[in-house]
DNA sequence: ATTAGCACTCATCTAGAGAGAGTGCTAACA
DNA sequence: TGTTAGCACTCTCTCTAGATGAGTGCTAAT
């Protein structure tokens, strides 16, 4: 897999994804002489080019037109030749006042980067909120609706506030639920969500619980509460800004890329794969494993706070994208809202 | 405005508008006759078509092509020659059932809403939740996320739930936030939230407040609890759906479209002039004022609860929408959803 | 009033010619 | 032996012209 190119593969390879980059057109030999100042002559990039066909690093969409990268070609680029150079404190501190966090709940956070990370990269912005369950447990609150109906509220270590109607068959009185609820907040702070799962399930197989009236009534009512919660949890940011790349330039093409970026399920998919490992992540075209993302590349990486909730955002574009301005944007971003978080818990 | 036409000419602009819904295509006076048993040549037809023309209610993209009915043409299909026949029982039931709002809670009541307005018109699905601000006051939670930093949790009749962080610069322990939570909830209880604004304003200013220490912290928390909440309460379903119409087939229209799609402002600027005015609501084309969905046409219908709290739901859809179908979609949802909402409080 | 007939218009489709860009190969060159 | 110039070749793209066909508007006959 990792085969050795000679220095002037490298300086070739990387000026025609570069070119290919900037142009979203074929490049062909002489393109690269007039562009770069290689001491060669278009016949002997010619050969380069051919050998770096045959390795699979480059394509020819026909035969007179140039030559663009593959996918593997891309991923050369972006493993060995492509330099990410660090922002500057001066770009690090106006990207931090492009995003106004100030007094933002969760959502609006998520939805707030989102945008930024469109805006600025010019592609589509993907954010994910933590997961509910990898939230840690700070209190929950009934509010008897109607009879038989009860809106649970439950709120994270980081101010996450989930809320839900269950529906019960036995009436509870409020002064009940308050029991219920006091009952719970002092069994279940400082627990993460599977621990709160796994302990109700403990206890409600105990049988002395059944002698308790209210704590076996607190503990069926939170086990509904916690059940089961299909979050939607993508947000999706300019995806419109996607049909300006020349790659989606015909219907079917929009098409496909609009269906699939409307397609949370696809796209909580990918980020949830981001959150396995840690740092900036990059998927090429066909690594998405979708084939209706099979033109773009998306770069994640991962927000956490102290106590471990985890969230992923990204960008995701044309897999000719820009990839030495979005990988910063993303990594920093990502930083940037970790350290949000974890000021809003302190 | 209200011009008068001759049943025959009635009959042929009919024709030619659902054969044009239908079809997408201009439709000539051969196919009319073909299709339609006027005992009529074409000819004749012609004539007709050409007095519709001259009254402004079809035009044709060129001379030889056939006809297409012109906004005004619509409107007065829909005003004075569309039959909106009611659903049947078995059909309600059907509709019914594709919702299913079992213990749901509001966010996620509107997102289904409007994923089965778009799966059963084949167009996009819009959704506006309750202004929050409509809503009646029940019951407010104060949590205290760190120094300074309280998440408030604000729930309302209907079981809409609101959460906010706010700053404060003098530090509160839990007892004391819970005395001002009571506070509030004996006070507000029943109250809209406009009116809630107008009793905090009114008591701020009253002089005596300022020596009970409680009862001015709870005030200025509420108050800022309550400001200013831009809330992104529109819901879009099946965006991308409107690509499979003929209308924007082209590259240019398509982005133009899901601009227009992806701009909430835009959107609830609409569905707040929906909620004006009563039953289902028609807008065509231009008629939407805005330039970038001159194409469409939005069919509305407001939702509510009897606590007054007010939702509009719709469908957009090209102009040359099939108003038969989606009138009754929107009218029967529209009831639906406020039937739920209701249950909801009972 | 209605209709048949006919000339006319205009978009769409097809084929073919020409231009342009780029390649691959070969032979000459340093 | 690596590099380069030259040249034939390929393929796309664009432009033009002609054919096709749908549909109209007008006129004259019924």
């Amino acid at each position: 897999m990792a085969e050795h190119l000679t220095e002037r593969s490298q300086n070739i390879l990387e000026a025609i994804v570069e070119d290919y980059i900037a142009s979203a057109e074929p490049v062909g030999s002489r393109a690269i002489t007039r562009r770069h100042n290689f001491n060669l002559s278009p016949a002997s990039v010619r050969n380069v080019m051919s050998d770096l066909e045959d390795m699979g690093f480059l394509c020819s969409p026909h035969t007179s037109a140039g030559r663009i990268p593959t996918e593997k070609g891309f991923q050369y680029y972006i493993d060995t030749l492509l330099q990410v150079r660090n922002l500057s404190p001066k770009e690090k501190q106006k990207l931090q006042k492009s995003y106004r966090f100030q007094g933002m709940k969760m959502e609006d956070i998520m939805q707030e980067v989102g945008r930024v990370l469109s805006g600025l990269s010019k592609y589509t912005g993907l954010v994910m909120a933590p997961k509910f369950s990898s939230t840690v447990f700070r209190q929950i609150e009934f509010i008897r609706l109607s009879q038989g109906r009860i809106l649970v509220i439950y709120v994270s270590e980081t101010g996450l506030v989930q809320n839900k109607i269950i529906e019960v068959d036995h009436s509870l009185t409020a002064h009940q639920l308050e029991q219920i609820s006091n009952y719970l907040n002092a069994e279940l702070t400082g627990l993460s969500i599977q621990e709160v799962r796994a302990k109700l399930n403990n206890e409600l197989k105990e049988e002395r619980v059944l002698y308790d009236q209210m704590r076996k009534q607190a503990l069926s009512l939170s086990c509904a509460a916690l059940q089961d919660e299909v979050e939607d949890r993508v947000y999706v940011s300019g995806a419109s800004l996607m049909l300006e790349q020349p790659e989606f330039s015909t219907p079917q093409q929009m098409k496909r890329l609009m269906q699939a970026l409307e397609s949370k399920k696809l796209l909580i998919d990918l980020l949830d794969r981001s959150q396995a490992a840690d740092g900036v992540q990059i998927f090429i075209g066909s690594d998405s494993s979708h084939i209706d993302l099979e033109d773009c590349s998306l770069i994640t990486s991962n927000f956490s706070n102290k106590k471990g909730a985890i969230g992923s955002l990204g960008v995701i574009g044309p897999v000719r994208m820009d990839y030495s301005q979005v990988i910063p944007l993303v990594d920093f971003t990502a930083q940037l809202v970790s350290r949000v978080l974890e000021r809003e818990i302190e």
